[in-house]
DNA sequence: ACAAAAGTGTTAGGCCTACACCCATGA
DNA sequence: TCATGGGTGTAGGCCTAACACTTTTGT
């Protein structure tokens, strides 16, 4: 900003490279995606994920990070690229690539106001038309999150930090688009062994009210080691 | 090349973009990668992958596909993006991202000669020190292959048409540093269905002399469809 | 004749799946 | 009192893992 006329030369044409956030979240019942809507040509007034032109002095998750948090307000979500899309025409201004990133949060964790007037929770099925290309990077987001959640428990940055089994089995079977038997995914999450009881067990009074759990990072870290696999 | 003088100017700092592969084969009893030695500075004389600078035309898939060609004569592999490297100081020239790319040949697709006078197949216990931040990329492309093969049976473009059980099974272990009890590993790849006796069975002749198989493409896409899973 | 390669089958245990009942609460 | 939510256990089938012997060929 210092001078407004100064230009970078290279002397063969570089590509632009920006860093794109797909943001996962889940209110109980349906998984939902963050979505800004832009103020700018092109496809001004469109809704797109939140992202913007890398630096000189950050990697592309750093980006990603920064420009998160500059346009939703979201703070030190944990994001992860999955893949970089790179079609000639995929932006209208120049070559612009791009470093798709993905990362699950707590709806309890954007709050409204800030810079994020204009960002939004959008439900699977209620996805508006999106600018440039990404419809197409939303599609192999979901992929991938379908495929994570089946060797690491990513789901539970996505609930409460205690919940209960039920909540636990819908957010699988909304990521998952199915239906489990209640049963059989109890005993399945049980001898996994990474849940602890969050309170003593409602002993032997009310049996309507559900058990909660947390998350056991350290047993998880246990089978990690040894390599594990949560089969659906 | 028309002008010498011809420069590109960006109102904003852009960085590089380069497609690396990592080209995977195997020969019979080891895993091995493909590497080129660097002939220009930075790095010079050290050993690198097959990559170069994206071009404004094409994809960074293509670009992995054409630098390949370029630098080892190697047509026509079938090449995949796993990860963008995006560390701020990991290209001494200037600011370069590169996205990383792996594929599996036949060590006999690779015709000595060419430009390929320099590159050179590497077992995995042998790499020497590579240049850049290649030994990590080389640390995850490895991981990728390892947790890929569980689910889509690429280990077959490594082998030749036609291949006798053990060898698929010295791949695998090959692959995934672990040994397999002989008799499961050939139940568990019959069952699958996915290999078709290549000659008829040897009769009752010799049975020292193994089976022929070949991989039936066929009834894997069939077996996709309904979404499965190789188990180790 | 001996070592090495290759083909083959059985058994026991664990995991997955399908499925039914009871209790407590709130309407 | 009735519908709903939630907790729990069992039986059968499938898959996995462990395991041994025979034949043939090359040395």
């Amino acid at each position: 900003m210092v001078e407004n006329n100064k230009m970078y030369s290279y002397k063969y044409p570089h590509p632009a490279v920006t860093a794109d956030c797909v943001i996962f979240g889940f209110d109980g019942v349906s998984i939902k995606v963050l979505l800004i809507q832009r103020g700018i040509e092109p496809y001004k007034g469109q809704w797109a994920f939140p992202g913007g032109f890398l630096k000189m002095n950050e990697t592309v998750e750093e980006c990603a990070k920064r420009e998160l948090e500059e346009e939703t307000g979201l703070k030190s979500a944990s994001v992860e690229q999955f893949y970089t899309f790179s079609a000639v025409n995929r932006d209208p201004r120049e070559r612009v690539i791009t470093v798709a990133h993905y990362a699950l949060v707590r709806l309890s964790e954007v709050k409204g106001g800030d810079d994020a007037a204009s960002a939004k929770w959008f439900a699977m099925n209620e996805i508006p038309s999106l600018a440039f290309d990404h419809d197409h990077i939303l599609r192999l987001a979901v992929k991938c999150l379908k495929e994570r959640i089946c060797f690491e428990p990513i789901g539970f940055e996505l609930l409460p930090e205690v919940f209960t089994m039920t909540e636990l089995q819908n957010l699988y079977e909304a990521i998952l688009e199915v239906k489990f038997d209640r049963r059989n995914f109890y005993n399945k999450m049980l001898k996994l062994g990474i849940l602890s009881d969050a309170e003593p067990r409602p002993a032997n009074t009310s049996r309507r009210t559900p058990c909660k759990y947390r998350f056991n990072a350290e047993k998880y870290a246990e089978l990690k080691q040894k390599g594990f696999r949560l089969e659906f």
